[in-house]
DNA sequence: GTCTATATTAAGATAGAC
DNA sequence: GTCTATCTTAATATAGAC
């Protein structure tokens, strides 16, 4: 569990490594954007920038869990929970205008340091997901792969919406989701 | 068009940017891969690392028209266009092995540096796969979005392959591909 | 066109006072 | 827990010889 007095500059770091990435964020502009001396950023995170990011992966993680994880083992049919799933994802990027940090992460320099982390966060989603489509009646393989074609759309058009300029490709897929996922079901 | 001193660098740019992204590749670490000196480098690219990240976008959009959009426009039917298709985008991704430049340089601190240039060539791709829907009989709008989750497809697949270290989302997408949309193709 | 050497700036990180 | 001041290293970039 995290320290309280780090969970405080949480968001800001977290909007500060989606905005510029790992290697493109300084200490110094975390420092104008948390209001704190870079000194006193030492002192919350001993281990530097890289403290920093996997402090920010574990937030996201705990994110992650008391809202996707929760809309997917909610009460409600398949479709009302990957509709909660769409909503909890909107939620997160804003809509599709911001980009998604384990892709930041996993695209950049420092991949190599936080790979294990970020994989653990993905290998969890699509878990939890592949259990209710399972639950849905879908067999283990299937439904595993359901589950990566969701992670691919939510991933890709969050991409296209960055290249593009426009939020559409990704409030498209959410919107389509329920729908494709309930097909599938029905097979 | 590019002078042809440049060209001899490109590939090399090209897997350094892909590995370290544009904020984590160093001067040093260029000079070192492509055997030039710093001061032989700022010879050739007087305008430093950005030039040198639109060179190889430039020299990616090349490749873009002789392998992708050449497999788009080739003869035989739809299904054998995208067929071709996704055989370039294996060569160019190394069966999934390697993440997409374009991907990396719209998620880090020097999107809007380059954001035109990436968007046109996304822009490229999509109006070329769009033409080819188009022309099986699929109207403009559902072409357009058809493309659009061709390259969400892609992108994502890229991006969960990383994130798994494992390419087989990447390869089954491609597999998928002529079939999808075939099936579209026949509404 | 390539090199060595160097200038300049900014980065990450720490010491020590309060 | 926060600050000012500073250290050290590495970054981008250039000068000028060959």
């Amino acid at each position: 569990m995290s320290s309280k007095s780090k969970n405080k500059y949480l968001p800001t770091l977290v909007s500060i490594f989606r905005e510029s990435g790992y290697d493109g964020a300084s200490i110094n502009q975390i420092s104008q954007a948390t209001g704190l001396g870079k000194a006193s950023l030492y002192h919350h995170f001993p281990g530097g920038k890289e403290e920093m990011m996997r402090s920010v992966l574990q937030f996201l993680g705990e994110g992650l869990e008391s809202t996707v994880i929760k809309a997917l083992r909610s009460e409600g049919s398949t479709k009302e929970r990957f509709e909660k799933m769409g909503e909890a994802f909107t939620a997160i990027y804003e809509g599709g205008e911001k980009p998604c940090v384990l892709a930041i992460v996993l695209l950049g320099n420092a991949k190599n340091t936080f790979h294990s982390q970020v994989k653990k966060l993905l290998q969890t989603w699509l878990d939890e997901m592949t259990k209710v489509l399972q639950e849905a009646g879908i067999d283990e393989t299937q439904a595993r792969q359901k589950s990566e074609e969701i992670a691919i759309g939510i991933q890709g058009s969050l991409i296209l919406a960055q290249g593009l300029d426009n939020p559409t490709p990704f409030r498209r897929f959410i919107q389509s989701l329920p729908e494709k996922v309930i097909n599938e079901a029905q097979h």
